[in-house]
DNA sequence: GCAAATTAATGATTTATTCAAG
DNA sequence: CTTGAATAAATCATTAATTTGC
């Protein structure tokens, strides 16, 4: 980095208010919770609640939840895809079968209706996760629909109602409301 | 998906699909208009903009606009990449340097900066294109944005202006609501 | 002990790849 | 086969850890 300078350019990156989520510990232990519980790719409607819930906590909005499982997805496959990749090399042996550690994660998928037919990749993972909350949602994908339905509140934490800033880009000098993370 | 369902009774008149989004021949040259005029990779902004404009010759999303680009680009670029490869192959000639085709469109990027300093890529094309509107937004990063702004207009097209409503998640089992915002 | 400098994590975007409708 | 839609991989950029010299 430059470290001429970085002093209190605040919030002049921009366009949004502090320049990226910064999740409380709370936030991070329920996400993990809910990621090693079995969820990898929440629906739009359980992003929805997910936001909700963790809202409680600090600020956030469901962009936030929808990449930190994205991420959270992307990083443990690479960091297996790693690990497998260096077992094979120490072996001298090659990946199984044509892409063998393109996609290692064991994720719970959905129901694989009958694997007989497999003219298709197995990518059927678009069913609602083994919690059997009600949802009859068929196709709620990700991120499109998470943006269309969280539309009008662009970030929930449950701040008292100021004057309402469509695009806070004006300084806001603060910070301070930022966090009070104090590692556990 | 599991394809039980998706009614699709109505709207499939007038040019509209159901399910996917079906550009109109007006839409498609206006697009490939703008792409080949020089706008790659459109602002959130733009979009708005774009889909307004559009929306005048059938029913259509940001989301569209947005995906179209994104599209276009990308097999604009990989045709590009195969035929250089092909060339290359060609003339048993190695790509120029470091990646060669890995960046063969000739995009026009926003103004960079000085490029004097090469320590960050210069991937700064994040400034709004040639027509100079004076839209001083710095940083609209496409999709995101789109969706934020879109909110409140599942599919644009001029319906008179009907009361939101912002997603009952409450289990009203299935149906009956779904189709109100997927089918106009 | 403390900040500046460096490195590691990780949030956010962009690009490439894949799926499936027509 | 073409192409809209969706997902995953790669990349960028900023924040937190940490090292280091004082």
């Amino acid at each position: 980095m430059a470290a001429t300078e970085m002093v209190l350019s605040r919030s002049s990156s921009g366009g949004g208010g502090g320049s990226r989520w910064c999740p409380t510990p709370e936030q991070v232990m329920l996400l993990e919770g809910m990621y090693t519980g079995g969820l990898k790719t929440p629906t739009a409607t359980q992003i929805q609640q997910i936001t909700a819930r963790l809202s409680l906590y600090g600020k956030i909005q469901g962009k936030n939840v929808f990449y930190w499982f994205q991420n959270h997805k992307a990083r443990d496959r690479q960091k297996l895809r790693k690990k497998l990749m260096t077992i094979y090399q120490h072996q001298r042996l090659y990946p199984p079968y044509n892409s063998p550690y393109h996609d290692p994660l064991p994720l719970q998928v959905g129901v694989v209706e009958d694997a007989s037919s497999c003219k298709n990749r197995v990518n059927k993972w678009k069913v609602d996760p083994p919690v059997d909350q009600t949802c009859n949602f068929k196709c709620d994908c990700s991120l499109m629909t998470v943006m269309m339905i969280e539309s009008t509140t662009p970030y929930c934490t449950r701040v008292p109602p100021k004057t309402l800033q469509l695009f806070p880009i004006t300084t806001t000098t603060a910070s301070t409301l930022k966090d009070d993370l104090s590692k556990p």
